[in-house]
Parts: structure tokens; C-alpha cells; sequence
DNA sequence: TGGCACCATTTGTTGGGACAACTTCGAGAG
DNA sequence: CTCTCGAAGTTGTCCCAACAAATGGTGCCA
């Protein structure tokens, strides 16, 4: 803001400030660059390194040959917490996912299913109380929401489980892998949830469909019987689209006074 | 990866890969940008729209006159559950903080306390129960660790209720707000949590000293008596420095097996 | 009417150059 | 020996120019 700020910083407050006030609303299309260029009267290099820093900013959204937006954002909410979920878990994963859209009113679906087997690394290693470099079942899937990505998703599961479950099969599992696991003995009684922010690798960015300046919300879950770790389950989510959710405590007693909204 | 990917492009790959496989290490320092510029036979134009690329991925961090090195991360952990932290609210949001710190071996402190009256945005308007535009109490500090800023922290409390517990005041509350709540019957039995992350505002990359290319982790917890939302807290986390954990379920019988590190 | 070719528009990529601002470090002054 | 100043090195800002690539529409032709 200051007047000593390089142009390029300039430009960008300005434009940041049009769009904050709804000079120009989500979805309206920018002055291209060229105009932008004789407004401020510099080099088109310049007005480049402007709308760079909104674009970081995950503000705006260019595409070659059509032009420059302001960007809307449609936030999904994932319940994570035990007590949401618990009679969801009874049935599958996928099931959960499922109902969790459709309460939000949106269709939700899975793609590249896969199935693999990797050496531990330190961190899963770690984790799920393994060496570092054993085999580890990986069943990774893509999640969509609308025809749009919204998360990937990759369970890791110690190789003496997975052989003894049956999770070593290249498609779901039918009746779910908790019910599989917990048929076996394997009860989940618990888990670790580890919440942090990244910029994505490219390949996440490709998968997700994430324009320049979108940061993702990594999710790691590591649940455990009351003997050891069971399972870790790491998911990228998109982050100009999700919205991580935790309701704890004894809620009820609210609700029953008449909650708000 | 690709042959016909855009020169800047194939050169912040390669940066990339030399810093994954450890031939660049973390704390080194790159070539300078006119070494880059003989040694990939481009302009220098285009070496900087590839250092730009790393930088945005968090990857890498240059300062004038000194040159551009590869980031390290430290990580601090922020317990989030009802059961970790029950005990520490006994006494005080502040105390719950330096606790944790001290568990992890690090150095805490406040800076920048500020007591304001805003009115309330329809976000906060609903989350609290309130109508838009309600006088709201902020309680703000900023949180330092080792010297440097960690998260900014922004508590919000109907007007009414602050009146009632004497949070007008611009310093800390004596014993900690949630025992004055508790002390007038607005007794906390339950929060809800929602974590998104985005890239920082201008403002926010400033006070948290973050490096182009860092994202934060935002965190609001609602917590609820028995009757009606209490109070709302905002926190900003330095997306590169900070983990939010939550341990649910009934974890105890795994402990007392021996569970891992 | 349907489809194809072409053109104008717009952003993407890349090169070149110049000077400003900041850091480091060594030489020289005191 | 210490302090200061300035030169060298390095990144930051800004300009100019040209062509590539993608999009959307226009208009011709079948």
C-alpha cells in the first residue's frame, strides 16, 4: 500500500482491493492485460508480475485465449470426528463419503482405484509401528464431487493384516476393510488425526485440478486396535474446496435447547 | 516432465529432483541466478520464472544480495482434542499454550494482546447466534515461539456475555476467560473445530513472517453451553511451521499394551 | 443447415537490457 | 585493532520486443 512499494505490488493491492469491495465480483472477467497495460501505464511484463501475485494469492484464475477471472469457491465440509461417523463406519468408506455428499446435496463418486505394494517410508514407518523399507498394502482412490476433484486418498496397511484380511485384492473390499479387519479381530478403537498445509506437487496439482495458488489440506489418520496401529490413511484434499470438520463434546445437550442454523 | 514442457518449467524440475534426492540439501544454497543462466543456456528471465515456480511451492527462499537457498522445516504440533487439553483449561488459554510448548521443548510467549469491538460479520454472525452487525468482543494476540510468530489467535464473545465476565478489559483476564465464563454458568460442554487453508493475506504473510509460497492453516473452534454458542476463536497458523493433532477414542488400552514411540 | 477454415483476441513463453537495493567482505583510515 | 567505506556479487524491479498457443467467433462452402 505504501507509495514506495514496487508498481507490480501497486497494482495488485489495487486490483485485490476492487475485487474485496465487489468492484469486480467472483466470476467477472478482469481487464485483459493489454488494457491493463495503458490503465497504469506500464510494461506488460509488469501487469504479468501483478496478477502473478494474486493468482498466488488464489484469487484469480487465468486460461490462454480466454482471459483473466476472479474465482469463486464452493466449500464441502468432511466430518472427521469419531461420533459423526461411527454408525457410517458400521458399512464401508465408501458408503461414508457417499452419505456425507449427499447430505450436502452433491454427487459423489470414486476413480482410479489402485492397489499397490510399497516399502515403508520413515514417516509411515513411524506410524504404523513397522520398519522402515517393510512391504506396506497401499489402496489409494481419487474422490469426485460433481465431476470435479476434491481429495486423493491412500490407506496403508502392514503386510501381515492385509494378507491375513484380504486386502490384497485390486478392487473394493466387499462389506468395507474395517468390517474385514474387525472380522478378524482387528477393532478399531481409536485413531490420531495430524492436520497440515502445503503447496501441492505438481502431480497433486495435475490430479486435483488445482489452478496456480491453491495450497492443500493434508490429512493424515492413523487408527489403532488396543494392540497396534492398523492403519494409516493420508488424503490430499483440495484446498479452495474443503472444509475439515470436528464436533466434540456433548453437543446434544444444546441441541435439545434449540440449536442455532 | 514432459520434452515439450516450457523451458522454465524443465528447469524447476530438475531444481526440484536435485532437491529431493538430496544433491541440493536443505539450508544449502542454489547457484547464483547468472550461473543458472550459463549452465541451462537461457535467459535470466527465465531462470527467475523457474526459481519462481520452487518458490511458490514452498521449496525455496531468496533474499537480495544474498542468494536463494532450500528451506527446512521444523514442525510444532498443536493439540487440538477435548481430552488432551482438558486438564490445562482448568487454568487458561495461555497456559494451555506454554504447556505445550514446553512439552516440546521450545520457548512460548504473547505478543501484541489487543481487546477491540467489532460488529459481527454474517460468518461470525451465525457461528455465534448473534445478527450481523452485533458489537463483538475480540480478544487478539499473536503467538511467538523461539522468537518467531507461529499463529495469530482471535477470540470472539457476545457482547452480553463479556459485559457479564468482565472481558472488556484490555489485558488477560485473572485465572483465564473459560474460568470466568464458568464462573457466571456459561460452562463450555462442547466445540465445534473447522479447518481450511488458503493462501495468506498480505497483512497475515507480514505478522507470521512467511516466505512466498507458504500457506496457512485456518482454524475456527465454536465452543457451546449447554444453551448457546459462548465464544468463536480464529486461529491463522504458519502453514510451515505448525500440525494440528486430534486423539479420539479410547486410546488407553493401546498405551498400557506398549504402543509405539 | 452443418461443418470447416480462418482470423482476431488473449494469455503463455522467451529473449534482451538496464538500473536499484541489499549483503558480504576486504582495504584503508583512524 | 576497530571502524568505515566502497567494490563486488546477488537478487529485485522494470522496460521492450517477438512469437507460440489457446479460445471464440465470423463467414464461407457444401
Amino acid at each position: 500500500m505504501a507509495q514506495s512499494d514496487p508498481l507490480y505490488q501497486r497494482i495488485a493491492s489495487d486490483l485485490r482491493d476492487q475485487i474485496r469491495t465487489g468492484a469486480i465480483k467472483a466470476g467477472d472477467r478482469l481487464p485483459t492485460e493489454v488494457e491493463l497495460r495503458e490503465q497504469y501505464d506500464v510494461s506488460r511484463n509488469t501487469v504479468r508480475l501483478a496478477l502473478g501475485v494474486l493468482q498466488n494469492e488464489g484469487m484469480i484464475s487465468s486460461t490462454q485465449g480466454k482471459g483473466t477471472v476472479v474465482r469463486e469457491q464452493v466449500m464441502l465440509t468432511y466430518h472427521a470426528a469419531w461420533a459423526e461417523s461411527r454408525d457410517r463406519h458400521a458399512s464401508d468408506q465408501t458408503d461414508a463419503f457417499y452419505a456425507e455428499m449427499r447430505d450436502q446435496g452433491r454427487k459423489g463418486e470414486y476413480r482410479d482405484f489402485e492397489m499397490r505394494i510399497k516399502p515403508a517410508t520413515p514417516e509411515l514407518a513411524a506410524r504404523l509401528h513397522v520398519d522402515e523399507g517393510d512391504s506396506l498394502v497401499s489402496r489409494a482412490i481419487s474422490r469426485f464431487v460433481d465431476g470435479q476433484p476434491f481429495s486423493l486418498q491412500d490407506s496403508y496397511y502392514p503386510m501381515d493384516i492385509s494378507q491375513e484380511c484380504g486386502l490384497l485384492t485390486p478392487h473394493d473390499v466387499p462389506g468395507g476393510v474395517i468390517r474385514a479387519l474387525a472380522a478378524k479381530g482387528h477393532t478399531e478403537i481409536g485413531y490420531v488425526d495430524e492436520l497440515t498445509t502445503r503447496m501441492p506437487r505438481p502431480d497433486e496439482a495435475r490430479k486435483l485440478g488445482l489452478s496456480q495458488g491453491t495450497p492443500v489440506l493434508v490429512y493424515v489418520r492413523t487408527t489403532y486396535s488396543d494392540k497396534r496401529p492398523l492403519r494409516l490413511t493420508l488424503t490430499i484434499f483440495a484446498g479452495d474446496r474443503n472444509r475439515v470438520v470436528y464436533e466434540l463434546g456433548d453437543l446434544t445437550a444444546y441441541a435439545e435447547n434449540g440449536g442455532a442454523s
